[in-house]
DNA sequence: TGGGAATTATAACGTATGTTACATAACAGA
DNA sequence: TCTGTTATGTAACATACGTTATAATTCCCA
């Protein structure tokens, strides 16, 4: 046996400098060589743990999923639950600068998945983990009665998808403002 | 005098077939050899009338407006102005294959628009006028008693917005069906 | 109809990319 | 400590890119 390392813990590594890299310099920059860098490392090493670039595109969209979920699987467990969905959408929209990083993560991964199936699938997953954490967030809060016993969930589900995303493209355009963190709230 | 041509003309035919690139390649797939090819010409031809590929980027997203503009402007005029709002919205949702065609682009813009100063620019524009032109609806219709009068218009438009580009995403990635073009109509 | 400018094609340049091959360094186990 | 495997670094390869330079073509106008 030789130098041992962890190969979980070291692809996670290259994960999050890719994301890094997108933030700094979107999806068009992301480079193998760029990823080396920002990881302290040289395409060598990094192309022992990922054999092409497009695993590593993977990895890092899984990885940035899951960074969210934790946080959310966390908040999820407020009560009343329509306070529990308040936090959870906070967590969701660009409030805070890192925050509006993951946007333009996930903006660029919103065009590579039209043109990348296993992308496409990846975010598929994503999205329907998402609608579903809302969806099963307001039955709760209809149970407690402080959503209306008439709305449908899952179109109200995706519905609050449709304008978190709708939310970060603006933000992400430099359109809108912190306020529309209100607004979400008038739809249900 | 030489061979004559009318400039923006070519200008515009290169800027189509930009398009149609980024719809079949995406932003990644955009080389001025490519664009070329597609409008039938070669890259000397085409550095004849864009000096950088930047600006072949700018004329292509200016001419994506233009194109929803046009019809837009057509639609915005029937009456009554709730009618209009739902033609409007209608025009922008990703309904119909060309549709969805478009928010491919628009995508790819969007994640330029992180990085490109130009890009950002234009897009805000864009986005700009597209509010306006909900707004000045919402405030006819809620002349016409057709909305109630306590709603904020500009947030109403805004919303609109928000909601219009989540539901293109939703389709972008392939999760939602269509009946979310009647969903909408629940904003108001 | 011929000269000359506008238009288009061809080709090259320098650079950057993903990938592959190989050399070096680090370290677990005997 | 020696050895062999693992990990990492270095470098090259083939290709593709945006851009630039130059040659060929087209066709207005005198």
């Amino acid at each position: 046996m030789g130098k041992t390392v962890n190969h979980d813990e070291r692809r996670d590594i290259f994960a999050a400098a890719a994301l890094r890299v997108i933030v700094q310099a979107g999806i068009a920059g992301l480079t193998v060589r760029a990823v080396a860098r920002e990881a302290g490392f040289t395409t060598g090493a990094l192309t022992h743990y990922f054999h092409s670039k497009d695993q590593l595109l993977i990895q890092a969209s899984e990885l940035s999923g899951q960074l969210v979920r934790d946080r959310m699987e966390r908040a999820e467990h407020t009560r009343p639950a329509l306070e529990a969905i308040r936090k959870v959408l906070a967590l969701a929209l660009p409030l805070t600068p890192e925050r509006r990083g993951y946007w333009r993560i996930w903006a660029g991964f919103w065009e590579r998945s039209s043109y990348d199936q296993e992308v496409s699938r990846v975010m598929r997953l994503r999205y329907d983990e998402w609608r579903g954490r809302l969806a099963r967030l307001l039955a709760v809060a209809q149970a407690e009665g402080e959503v209306a016993p008439d709305v449908d969930i899952q179109h109200a589900a995706q519905s609050l998808v449709a304008l978190t995303d709708g939310i970060g493209v603006q933000v992400l355009l430099g359109v809108s403002r912190i306020p529309p963190a209100r607004q979400r709230a008038m739809v249900d």
